[in-house]
DNA sequence: TATAATGCCTATTAATCAGGTAGGGATAGT
DNA sequence: ACTATCCCTACCTGATTAATAGGCATTATA
């Protein structure tokens, strides 16, 4: 399972609504803005969030989107599937349940990448929106004055290209 | 992680290069025939598996190819983080460390792919080619009667497109 | 020593995907 | 009406994937 930029996009917007779930229907621009990303793009991932029913909009003007389910109820692995495609590192699981029993030869190489999957599977399953929220940095206890995003690090750190000899380490 | 085409060629290559270990140098042509690879492609396959110090040439007429080192000494995040990088879902595990130190809104988010990277890699670094071999069908304690690969299925299945609206699971 | 069999290496390609951008239509609040 | 917003489709560019092609270099052996 790969994480595609549009993928990450997602979670993140995901995460705004997550803090923002009381406040009723936000603005895309709004979530954009929030979190720097390119706003027709995000517009998209919505729009398949939507489709996927995890949120949904308020159209016209005053309009925006917002959670359909609580934040405790929305996993990482609904998302990151939807976006992504399947948590298997190769094919789905279930292709891979078929290679097992079939391809007798390879069948020991599709187990690992189902194990592989499954530890995936057993951590993105487990983890919520509201987990994320819960262990971001506003409840760190931190003494907190209101004054919220205030002196906080806009993190300008570009995903580098990540050349093919680099120094060992994934 | 996600494991491309080329990166599951690449493992059964190695497969077979292990269950052949002591024959000596094997022509890329009998491992395109015994795994039903396309043999061009495979050869730039292997030609980088020699590149990395994974296995060896032998050029010239009789020449092939064979292992550097015992397969139990070869493991299979090794040969996948070669041919498909990182085995991290979303950037590498180095990135995703100064990430979670220096943006801390998202921290939480990073420490997630994180943790799946580590599970991924655990699983990978902990499984060598002669694992997969001693796991493999010669060695489910069946009778062996020398006539080895008489009457194998040879499975066609071809992995599906995997269309998006595809009843679940992954 | 000629020849055939091999690996070595670079280039090329078609198809698909990733990451966007653009713009007009539909809908709702004022 | 007017304006703000989401809805939807189309389009675009560059990278990646999964190959194929072909000539060069090296070696065994007849």
């Amino acid at each position: 399972m790969k994480i595609s930029q549009k993928g990450l996009y997602a979670l993140q917007a995901m995460m705004v609504l997550t803090r923002r779930y009381t406040q009723g229907a936000i603005r895309i621009r709004d979530i954009a803005y929030e979190e720097n990303l390119p706003e027709k793009f995000l517009e998209l991932i919505l729009l398949e969030l939507k489709n996927a029913r995890i949120v949904e909009s308020v159209r016209g003007a005053k309009g925006g989107y917002q959670l359909r389910r609580a934040p405790s109820e929305i996993r990482l692995s609904e998302i990151i599937r939807l976006i992504d495609g399947p948590l298997a590192p190769f094919g789905d699981a279930d292709q891979l349940r078929v290679l097992i029993d079939r391809d007798a030869d390879h069948s020991a190489l599709y187990k690992v990448f189902l194990e592989v999957r499954d530890a995936a599977a057993k951590i993105l399953e487990n983890t919520t929106l509201a987990d994320l929220i819960s262990r971001g940095p506003e409840n760190k206890s931190r003494p907190r004055n209101g004054n919220r995003r205030s002196n906080r690090r806009k993190t300008e750190l570009r995903v580098l290209p990540m050349v093919a000899g680099g120094e060992g380490h994934d």
